[in-house]
DNA sequence: TCAATAATTCAAGTATCATTGAATTAACAC
DNA sequence: GTGTTAATTCAATGATACTTGAATTATTGA
């Protein structure tokens, strides 16, 4: 167990970095993170940045992998959601242990961004 | 001109996140981060991670030029030390417009880790 | 059932990045 | 100067990831 709530380890940690760190799923991400907390669909995603839809389903895949969205079936649609809490989870890891604890203020303090409520 | 700090841009943020992205370079920063804000020389980060140094070089410039190090010269060796401000300015980046502003607490509000005073 | 929409999967080509060992530059001590 | 340590650069290899178009699955409506 861990003392917070959500400690990563490196692989999902590169994961996520390694997800964001492509000028497209960045792109798709940012824009989730603004359309939160309701998410939007493929198709609106594909009509807003311009991606082709083989490729944004391959993105979305990708940020889904690395926990950075969730995705729901709703008709014959998909919804996906950027998951807030993986940012805050992972510059957490990044400052893990900074200053060997030494420096008073040096824990990890997590950004928030409350979702409000699921529509 | 931004309304905060440290606003990024899409190319600075990818870089440092695939900077990032990368087994090694990850341990790298972290070690950097935990030994805050002394830093650490190329032959102490050999000795305590066991990458080779013609690698740990090539990671070590990588993440200089992502702005996640900074490096300064002292006798025959080189200091580099983590570059706290920079993982909170990803973090605000990530985040930045969050559930369009609607959400109050939607704001960045980065972590702080407080490097003390400089060595 | 048939047609249409939503989204994904597949295979192929291209580009990018990590890694290694040898060679190179720079600074210090004698 | 000579030798030693610290760190980097260079060239070449191997692995990984992005992109594209066509084909496929699943769901809805007439």
């Amino acid at each position: 167990m861990s003392t917070t709530s959500a400690e990563l380890d490196a692989p999902t940690a590169i994961a996520a970095l390694a997800a964001l760190a492509q000028e497209s799923r960045l792109e798709i991400f940012r824009k989730l993170v603004e359309l939160a907390p309701d998410g939007s669909t493929p198709t609106e995603l594909v009509d807003a940045l311009g991606i082709a839809p083989a490729l944004l389903s391959f993105h979305l895949k990708t940020l889904l992998h690395a926990g950075l969205v969730s995705s729901e079936h709703s008709g014959r649609s998909i919804r996906y959601r950027a998951q807030i809490g993986a940012v805050q989870a992972l510059a957490g890891y990044l400052l893990e242990n900074c200053c060997a604890g030494e420096a008073a203020q040096c824990a990890p303090a997590a950004p928030a961004c409350v979702p409000a409520r699921r529509k």
